[in-house]
Parts: structure tokens; sequence; C-alpha cells
DNA sequence: CGGCCGTACTG
DNA sequence: CAGTAC
DNA sequence: GCCG
């Protein structure tokens, strides 16, 4: 069935979204909203595989434009500007099924290229539509579109910008849907999800091959006729067992292998042994998820967006130059490497310790922004001469530009210089686990200033006891094989309870990374809701494991109020043997249906 | 000037 | 409810 | 902090 194919970026988006849709779950939307970062990741990644969001395009191409306009002082944007792209043509926009944001946002490609609008659509030649013809002709309320004139998504426009030239409307063109939607043909099989493996011809993936099935079909194409029959197909998943297990199958082994694909391609260092020993499907294991804070710092650029021979970026000087693109697990040696290919380190010493400040007085989105500008400093290829030429890097303004103006001509910051005297002790005491800002300021304020004082003077709470019992262990990080030996043991605690359960470790032992923070491991089931009740047993039984030693509970989440679902757990542990060292072990229970979307949450993008 | 992820737990 | 963690 |  399903002739149906769409290409692993559809795909993904596709089972992201389809995770809102989903019942009551209190994570769905977090998992959504990170996997959404995820998402962009993976997606942009894969350099050779064209952006099929035309949100996204859009987006993109109108950065672009947006800094291309005002100078146009190369002789290309001269050029550009004189014939413009879409000059003389008129087209008129069907903003039914697409987001104001983006309907402005196209309208503004098209218009600043030449073209002009028409929204009566009695003149134009072109319409830009995401719905059908025959919903379209509801709309304008006419029995037959005029002769000529072509229906087609609007992400033509982008397409077209992106390649500078005038593109055949029709490889866009808006065909009438088989009215079968994603969902689910009658006899409840699935039709349309599909994801079946023609990565092998995608492989050397021109634009043109994919953006032409991508056309042919709804489901690639009509993202918000996505969205809206996402509810069917989860509901349809529960009830049809045959029908949840192919497609689930089908879209985890998708999502392995591009994670795997990936990691080939950077040769991640995920150490060989292991990956093949755990039979679950995904593993590649992982660990922690170190904050949002480290998240993926834009790599969306447009040169991995576009096709590199795209005119529209070259030469063009850009006002925010965003990062260098692709991934920083791309970068063959990592973190180590982005230091010392380092153009920029006075500058970013200066601003660490900035960052350090900012940390300890909790600033919360000063830590953001001075980590941002850190990390694309580090990863801007050459060095900075003078303030005003770090202002035009995205991320970075004019505070940063005046300190790093002062950095150049004097070597040093005087803002920087001076660290309050509280600072350490303040970011002692945010070690802690379950003491933050407040609870650290409340200390100090009680004259504590070392965590002996605070154990004497102060009146920690039950998890910040723990925090402070374990202090030491829990700051340090583990080697990956012992967060993998833990994990282990709770997916063989989990396994005995229940055979079908499946477990993967997360975070950043998935990810690879040489030492993990914590360790991190989602437990799904294929039926559906066993993963509701699982996990009391699973603590339990743990508890009595003797391979695994459960030192304490930071936290037994259970769902809100009253229901015995406990979702996650949070806790304390150490294994029997070795240096005994304690470590925070996270276990989360995630719908079966949800665990695509689970997978880009807890893999996250903690790079670095 | 407001938003910067959003949610659920503890106390 | 604020604070914290994820 | 930065961005819009």
């Amino acid at each position: 069935m399903g002739k149906r194919r769409s290409s692993p970026d559809t795909l993904i988006d596709a089972h992201v979204r389809f995770s809102p849709g989903q019942p009551k779950t209190k994570h769905a939307k977090k998992d959504l909203s990170n996997a959404k970062n995820a998402v962009s990741l993976l997606r942009l990644d894969s350099g050779s595989t064209p952006p099929l969001a035309s949100e996204q395009t859009d987006y993109q191409h109108a950065e672009a434009l947006k800094t291309t306009s005002p100078k146009r002082t190369s002789h290309e944007s001269l050029t550009n500007t004189r014939n413009k792209l879409f000059g003389g043509l008129c087209a008129s926009l069907i903003s039914e099924n697409i987001s104001r944001v983006r309907a402005k946002i196209i309208r503004r490609l098209w218009t600043s290229n030449g073209g002009t609008l028409d929204d009566t659509a009695q003149t134009a030649k072109l319409i830009l539509s995401e719905v059908s013809p025959s919903r379209l002709r509801q709309i304008l309320d006419v029995q037959q579109l005029p002769e000529g004139v072509q229906v087609i998504y609007p992400d033509w426009v982008s397409r077209c910008i992106a390649s500078n030239a005038l593109l055949d409307p029709t490889i866009c063109q808006v065909s009438d849907p088989v009215e079968v939607d994603c969902a689910v043909a009658s006899d409840g099989t699935l039709t349309d999800i599909e994801i079946g493996d023609h990565g092998s011809e995608t492989a050397s993936d021109s634009t043109e091959v994919l953006e032409l099935e991508r056309v042919s079909g709804p489901l690639g194409s009509d993202t918000t006729h996505l969205v809206t029959s996402a509810p069917a197909f989860t509901e349809n998943m529960d009830t049809s067992r045959k029908a949840e297990t192919t497609s689930e199958v089908s879209a985890d082994s998708l999502l392995s292998r591009i994670i795997h694909e990936e990691q080939d391609r950077t040769r991640l260092s995920v150490d060989g042994a292991n990956a093949d020993r755990f039979e679950s499907d995904f593993d590649v294991e992982s660990d922690e998820f170190d904050g949002i804070d480290d998240e993926v710092i834009e790599i969306d650029d447009d040169a991995t967006a576009t096709k590199p021979e795209d005119s529209l970026t070259k030469g063009v000087d850009q006002p925010k130059i965003r990062s260098q693109g692709r991934f920083l697990c791309m970068q063959e040696n990592g973190r180590k490497d982005i230091d010392m290919n380092n153009k920029n380190a006075q500058i970013t010493d200066v601003l660490e310790v900035l960052l350090r400040r900012s940390e300890a007085e909790g600033e919360h989105f000063r830590v953001l922004s001075y980590r941002r500008a850190i990390q694309t400093l580090k990863r801007h290829g050459k060095t900075i001469e003078s303030g005003s030429e770090a202002r035009k890097i995205f991320g970075i303004g004019g505070k940063m530009a005046d300190i790093i103006d002062e950095v150049i001509e004097t070597g040093r910051s005087r803002k920087a210089e001076t660290v309050p005297e509280s600072q350490a002790v303040l970011a002692l005491f945010q070690g802690v686990h379950g003491c933050g800002i407040k609870v650290a300021r409340s200390w100090y304020a009680q004259g504590c200033r070392t965590l002996d004082d605070v154990r004497a003077k102060a009146r920690p709470t039950h998890n910040q006891l723990l925090g402070l019992q374990f202090y030491d262990d829990l700051q340090q990080k583990m080697p990956r094989n012992e967060a993998g030996a833990i994990g282990e043991c709770v997916i063989q605690t989990c396994r005995s309870i229940d055979s079908k359960s499946q477990c993967t470790i997360m975070g950043s032992y998935r990810r690879g990374r040489p030492m993990c923070g914590d360790v991190d491991v989602i437990v799904t089931h294929p039926d559906g809701r066993s993963h509701q009740t699982i996990l009391p047993a699973l603590i339990a039984r743990l508890k009595e494991s003797s391979s695994l030693l459960l030192i304490a509970d930071l936290h037994l989440h259970s769902s809100s109020s009253g229901y015995d679902s406990a979702t996650s757990y949070m806790g304390i542990c150490r294994l029997p043997e070795g240096a005994g060292i304690h470590r925070r072990l996270d276990i989360w229970t995630v719908p079966w249906d949800e665990m695509g979307a689970a997978f880009l949450h807890w893999t996250g993008n903690d790079i670095l």
C-alpha cells in the first residue's frame, strides 16, 4: 500500500507533529519543543538534502533578502535588482492553510523581488496556495479556474530565489489530493506513512527529484494537512495493532538510520564495542541533557540549506552572519578542536568570565546570550578585529561589541575584572542539586560560605540534603562505559518485568560522548499503555537488585494528581563494583507512539 | 519593550 | 505559589 | 545579554 513515499525530512517532521495531537501526556509539549530543535538539526545537517519545510525555507530567504537589500553594492546585487526576479509577474496568495507570519514573508519575498500581488485573484496568472485546487475553487467561488492560471505551492517563490531563476512552476504545481489523507484507509491500514526505503535513491538527491515527489502528494507538501490529520493517525495506531507496529518500526528504524548515518559521517566516537551489544533498535544510547543552554547554535545558515552554487548567498555581505554551518559534532575532534581553532580566544576568554558571573548570579538569559556569542566566536574562522565587525554576527550586540573593542584595544575588559566576592560561593551552592539562585543567595545571606556552613547552619530540603551528601560525586562526569553499564542494568531489570518493554539510554551517552553527566533511560512499551504502570515496579525491582544500587530517590515523579501512572524517576545510584561513585539516574516513561519525538528530544542537541 | 521552551514536580 | 530541574 |  501507499505508493506514497516521503523523504526523511518529511518523516521526521511528520513524526514530531504527531505527538502534540497525542493525549494528555504531560511531556508531549516538552518533547515537541525540544524535538523541534533536534529536527532542524537533523534536517539541516544532511547537507545534501534540500530543505523541505517551506516555512523554514521562506524564513531563510527572508533573512538573506533582508540582508541583501540594504546594501546593493556588489555587482551581483545590482544586476539582481535591475531585472528583478519576479518583475512583471502578478500572483495571488491564498492565505488559507498558511500562517500569518509565513504569508507575510512570502509576500515580502515576492514583492521585493519585483512581483506584484493581486489578492482578488482576478488578474493573477499565478496562484500561490497550500490548498487543493478544488478547495481553491470553493474559496474563489468559481467553477473553473481561468485558462492559463497556475496553482502552485508558495515555496516555489523561495525556491526561485534560492536558485535565482524562474523555475518551472509546474514542479510546484498543486495537484488535487488523493482524498485519503495521510491517515488511514478504510481497511484500517496506514496508507501514507510508508517510509519505505527509497533512501538509496535519495542519496544523491537532486533537489528536483525530491521536490517532484514532495509536490506529488498531500503528505509531503501540505504540512498543515499533516497537522490536522495527525490525531486520526495516532488514534488509529492505538486500535490497529498491525498499523502501529509497522509504522513505528519503520519510523524508528528510519530515525536510527539517520542517526547512525550521521555518526558514520561525523566519526562520532561511539565506542565501537557497545553499539552492537545493546540490542534495542536504536542504541547508541546516551545520557544527559545538559541543558538547553547548550542548544544548537543556529546551524541553519543559508549556505547549508541552499545549494552551494546558489548565487544568492555568494558574494553578498550579510549584516548578520549566523554561524559556519553544519553540526558542531561534525567537527572532527569536537570541542577540543573548536577550542584549538578558536581564532578569537582573547575575546572568548573574557566573555567566559562574564558568563561565569552571570551563571553565578542566576541570570539565565544573559548566560544564554554569552554562550551563544562565545560559541559563535569560537567557530568563527576569522580573527575578529573590531567590535563593529563582531557586531555583525548574529548573537553579538552592542554591549558585547563594546567589550570586544575594549579587549582588542587594551587587551582586557574592566567589566570582566570585577568579580563579585560572592560569585564563587554562589556557584558552589548552586552545584547542590535542588539549590538554585534563590536558595544559594539565602544561604549566603545566612552567612554560609562553604558547604559545611550550609550543613551546619541552613536547613536544606530533602533533595538538597542529598545534593550536599553526594556533592563531590555528582560533580564528576563518568566515563561512558559506566553510563552504559548503569543503563544496561536498568534495561535488564525492566525486561525482567516485561520482556516486551523497550528501554533506551538517551542523552549524552546516546550522543556518543566519552563522558556523561548522568544516565538517562527512557522506557516505553509497544502496547501503548504499559509504560504508564511499569515504573513503580521497575524502581522497586531495582531497589532489590544487586547489580545496580539505588541509593536515594530525588523524586519519583508520579503523574500529577491522583493517577498512579508515574512518568519519571530521578535518583542517585551507583554500581556495586568499581570506584563506587554515585551517579544521577533518570528514568522516563514515554508513550510508544511518541518515541520518535522522544528520541529527538532526549538525544538532544547538547553538543558541547 | 517583551520574549528568550515549556512543563511538572517539591516544599 | 515560588523555586528547581529537565 | 540579544533580537525584533
